[in-house]
RNA sequence: GCCCGGGUGGUGUAGCCCGGCUAGCAUAGAGGCCUGUCGAGCCUCAGACCCGGGUUCAAAUCCCGGCCCGGGCGCCA
């Protein structure tokens, strides 16, 4: 038989006759000569046991000596009638109590935060960490951000899809995957569900997304690049241009937000940020223009290169000053610094659009080639083998329609949104160059 | 891949520049006192210089090498 959760179970004693049956970890005891104090971290918030000397049996009181921070405990006993502790959501007066399991004494980190511990601490202790409602906090305003976004999808008409995480060919420019051993076969971790998206386009599956793992064995040391993220990853067809993809990023961004502040305004208090539904469209500056900016602002970048870092945060100040929003749609970008499946709008400029927020990019998209001799003479243009895309390109030979989408990192978001130092908060168990553990 | 910074009790830090008494503080831990809330308080105890080599009468401190970690750039989500 599955073991009911906590939180139901303890909401159904309540309603009979505020008799309690509660399950948490402890998170303080003290000892007040002859009464006794246990607050518990439950789902249904902090919950204080109260032994006074008088009221409950001594094998109670001395089961609570025995007891350890961060314990598993389950007590059963009536709600106090009235709640003198100020500090805590519930107050009870146990009868029973079991111990689940007993903490060891010396914690490698305080899930009170009385003494706040380093990063790298946090992340080798990362269950307890975890156990921090501001930690928690994050990840139940990344579900619900999700639900906001695949809400809006699906009823927008939008599949659900599930492409390959294993890949035979590494993508695009052998850029830097993670080799599998695949029987007697090489294989890699998908960096991006990209090709696949389209070939499921090209399937004759017209508007599709997929929420998955990606992985990039790239040795970035940054608080902004984990090894591995979740992406949500929308593809259509008959678009007129890449516009229509923004139109429908920004929707489903909308619409995540919303959602986020609809369900965890309490998360959001807890975490300090303040959240806006921003207004759409998003503004959108492009290349060549871009270059007139930047220079206006004192950065000078070469006619037809890519744009740094420092330049997206340039673009962010402009645009919050010029339309007050932290979101920037950056399109046209040159096209010899793009891969070769995205569509020229001119000899020189791509439909390739990043999105920014905040000065740091969240997703990239645009419209994709789909005619097929111009696929072919864009690998030729980038000096790639035609042969190795072969497994790919082939497909374009039967009938392709005009199609674009967009990757939109989820940490990467949820990060931004937060305005967390780094991208790894937003992870539960973060893998990067350093770290596959735990 | 390149560059910068850092490793001191369980946790978090001071000390390092300018080498020298018993390595200071906070918090957690152990023990004691207290019948209400508070990050409770007070008293006692225990607990640390990443590893290896060098310089020196003397190294946590200076030098070299290693290991581990954080960040910036590049690349990207």
């Amino acid at each position: 038989m599955l073991s009911q959760g906590l939180e139901s179970r303890g909401e159904e004693d309540i309603d009979m006759a505020e008799k309690v049956r509660i399950g948490g970890w402890v998170s303080e005891i003290r000892s007040i000569g002859k009464i006794k104090f246990v607050v518990l971290r439950t789902p249904q918030g902090r919950v204080q046991l109260t032994l006074k000397k008088s009221e409950v049996p001594d094998e109670l009181l001395s089961q609570i000596d025995d007891l350890t921070q961060e314990s598993v405990i389950e007590a059963t006993g009536f709600m106090s009638e009235k709640k003198i502790a100020k500090a805590v959501d519930m107050e009870v007066i146990p009868k029973s109590i079991v111990v689940h399991s007993t903490s060891e004494r010396k914690l490698p980190l305080d899930p009170n935060w009385k003494t706040p511990a380093l990063f790298p601490t946090r992340m080798n202790y990362r269950p307890l960490d975890l156990r921090r409602p501001e930690v928690q906090a994050i990840f139940k305003i990344e579900t619900s951000f999700l639900r906001g976004v695949i809400d809006w999808l699906d009823s927008h008409g939008f599949l659900m899809v599930f492409t390959p995480a294993i890949i035979g060919a590494a993508s695009e420019s052998g850029a830097e995957v993670f080799e599998v051993k695949y029987f007697d076969k090489k294989a890699y971790l998908r960096q991006d569900p990209q090709l696949h998206r389209q070939l499921t386009i090209i399937g004759g599956f017209t508007k599709i997304y997929d929420v998955g793992p990606n992985w990039r064995a790239e040795p970035s040391h940054t608080a902004r690049h984990i090894s591995e993220f979740r992406s949500i990853a929308v593809e259509m067809a008959f678009i007129s241009d890449e516009g229509d993809v923004m139109r429908v990023e920004e929707e489903l961004l909308v619409a995540g937000l919303r959602r986020v502040l609809e369900e965890r305004s309490k998360e959001l208090e807890l975490l300090n940020v303040d959240l806006d539904v921003p207004k759409t469209p998003f503004p959108e500056l492009r290349f060549p223009e871009i270059y007139n900016i930047l220079e206006d602002l004192g950065k000078e970048i070469p006619f037809g290169e890519d744009y740094d870092t420092e330049s997206e945060k340039l673009l962010w100040r402009y645009a919050r000053e010029k339309y007050g929003t932290d979101f920037l749609f950056i399109n046209r970008f040159p096209f010899k610094t793009k891969p070769f499946y995205v569509m020229k709008a001119e000899d020189l400029w791509a439909r390739s659009v990043d999105l920014l927020y905040k000065g740091e990019e969240l997703s990239s998209g645009g419209q994709r080639e789909h005619r097929y001799e111009v696929l072919v003479s864009q690998i030729r243009e980038k000096g790639l083998d035609l042969n190795s895309l072969e497994w790919f390109t082939k497909f374009f030979r039967y009938g392709a329609p005009p199609h674009g989408g967009f990757a939109m990192g989820l940490e990467r978001t949820v990060y931004k949104m937060l305005n967390l130092q780094n991208i790894r908060e937003a992870a539960l168990f973060p893998r990067d160059v350093e770290r596959v553990l735990p």
